[in-house]
DNA sequence: TTTAGTTTGTTACATCATAACAGGTCAACC
DNA sequence: GGTTGACCTGTTATGATGTAACAAACTAAA
């Protein structure tokens, strides 16, 4: 469980988060790929535009509003309404291949497709760059609290906003 | 602290909180006298509308959208343009008086006002209510998987959906 | 009582999201 | 191979949420 060890993750290119300096490049095929393989392994069907979605999506480590997703879509000859892009990120985020971040009311690549994991989101407020944080000792303690009160926990969001190493050291 | 503590909230007159059965007209007028308090012995003007936006979230324990205040205040022979209502909801969250639940685009009148506390909330999925959770083990595994990252947490976000006790209850 | 800051109300608009339906594509089955 | 049913895409239209900008009213302080 690569999100709940300080190990790096097996499977991305990049030593462990979007806040590392990492080959970008490597890093969105390599998610590119896993989400292809994952989605050909069960019955999901990555279609032309669901995967074009992701490329936008995975450009970088930021999260992009439904609108700005739809305007690179439009820019690549797909349709420009928006329920062409808010179905595809439904579909991405059903397939855990992308994350909506209620905070900003915009939607994430996930940088660990296929790995069950429900992380908490660090958000730069300077530079905007989302990560992932591993969140199993975040959630349990929520669950723990809930639980006190007699409420059981179905999903829970978890978001964070501060600043990200690059951006602390640039302010310092 | 009332909130870091299973001890009841001594300035509540809910025994813990919104999902405990409890008599709301004391609860509300508790906090409601609690929240005026405040606002004189700080420089803060809590104004007719701004009061009355209070009293419409204090109603229950629910989250109600900008727009459903709105109605509310309108009703009461207040302005009915959307800034009036978030003009409003904006002080109380500044003040604590209220808290925005992001994942319902909703505002919830705080049970807690003056006693700096950045909760967890609790949404029940089948009635609505929306309780206040000590937060402070979670907050401190939050920062804790954060800084691992080198990341610098500001402000977070911590919701929950799930069922209350009542509707546990009454879904078995 | 002037004056400066704050608050309210209004208009107009920006942003985010979904319902409903028509047409196209795909895969499975006879 | 053609039919069928499920799914996917595109479109129109509309609903829901949130804010900029300015004028008028109020408040508090000099």
């Amino acid at each position: 469980m690569p999100h709940d060890a300080p190990t790096p993750c097996t499977a991305c290119a990049a030593p462990d988060t979007a806040f590392a300096p990492h080959d970008h490049g490597d890093c969105r095929a390599n998610v590119l790929s896993r989400a292809d393989a994952l989605a050909k392994s069960s019955a999901a069907r990555m279609t032309p535009v669901r995967r074009r979605v992701l490329e936008i999506l995975l450009a970088d480590h930021r999260a992009l509003g439904a609108y700005d997703v739809l305007q690179h879509l439009a820019a690549s000859g797909f349709g420009n309404q928006p329920p062409v892009a808010y179905r595809a990120l439904e579909f991405l985020v059903e397939q855990g291949f992308a994350h909506r971040i209620d905070r900003l009311n915009a939607f994430v690549a996930c940088m660990h497709p296929g790995e069950a994991h429900a992380p908490a989101f660090l958000i730069c407020r300077t530079c905007r760059t989302v990560a992932e944080a591993p969140a199993k000792p975040v959630r349990a303690a929520l669950n723990k609290a809930a639980s006190q009160l007699g409420f059981h926990v179905d999903s829970s969001s978890i978001e964070a906003v501060g600043l990200c190493p690059q951006c602390a050291q640039a302010a310092a």
